[in-house]
DNA sequence: GTCATAATGGGAACGATTCCGAATAAGACG
DNA sequence: CGTCTTATTCGGAATCGTTCCCATTATGAC
């Protein structure tokens, strides 16, 4: 898998529930769990399975249209980002509403690469996640 | 809770249990899971419940004893850092043995206030980890 | 249309974590 | 040193998110 540039896509079918979750995600700017998608599309009428919602949002981040947010409490949170295209980046996330603003710290990046060359570390990744309350929660 | 001091502590008592997770995190300077932590505390011959284990780790995160990291896959992994009054810091961490580094980064503390007040946040808290293999893995 | 097979869905399986309630033991007091 | 209060313990049940399994369905190619 970390083998396979995110922009090396595999022959998919096209089906109706690929497309729902996709435009349920689409729908909000913010990060939202596999069950609160799953529980708005059965809410919307759409006939899916959890399974299937699982899937889906995987191949989404496999293929680099989404972002994953593991919140405190372990569970998984998806947000389709710009695009595939789109240069490695970072969130600033609302922790009231999930609202999310994509950011970008080229300084964090090569700060993170040279701390970990220092420490001998190779094979460098790293995870940037800002939470806070954005203006309209505040109130 | 958020309201109370990290370094605010509440009468405990003293019990064997409490002191062997405490030892047992003290011995490695890794991250480590509840599980693992438990399954090492019997290995020895400890006798104590898995609900004991989760219990004193909780405890150490909340008297700022320890820190936590919440892997990729969902598990928590905790490790006692400095002591209480040591500053906020991240981790540089190996993805294959769990040796952590701790490490500071002001430039980067003062750029995520500064983005999220940019982008009208407040109450801002952030995340950082540098995960990667340990010299000592990449051979 | 026909066919091979990718995709689906729902229920079982799983693993980490939390909950519960009765049994145990730490610490205070005399 | 006893007694008593109650924090702590422990193991099994319960929860919860996520993954797995597999018979059924439907996409896309010919």
């Amino acid at each position: 898998m970390s083998l396979m540039a995110a922009t090396q896509q595999v022959k998919r079918r096209a089906t109706n529930q690929g497309a729902a979750v996709k435009e349920a995600l689409a729908a909000e700017d913010t990060f939202r769990s596999a069950q609160d998608v799953y529980a708005t599309l059965r809410a919307n009428g759409e006939k899916i399975g959890l399974s299937t919602v699982y899937r889906h949002l995987q191949i989404f981040v496999d293929d680099g249209l989404a972002d994953v947010i593991h919140k405190p409490d372990g569970e998984s949170t998806y947000r389709l980002c710009g695009d595939a295209s789109t240069t490695h980046h970072h969130h600033l996330v609302c922790r009231s509403c999930g609202k999310a603003v994509e950011i970008e710290g080229p300084a964090v990046e090569t700060w993170a690469d040279k701390v970990a060359a220092q420490n001998g570390f190779t094979d460098v990744n790293h995870t940037v996640e800002i939470f806070g309350l954005c203006a309209a929660c505040a109130a």
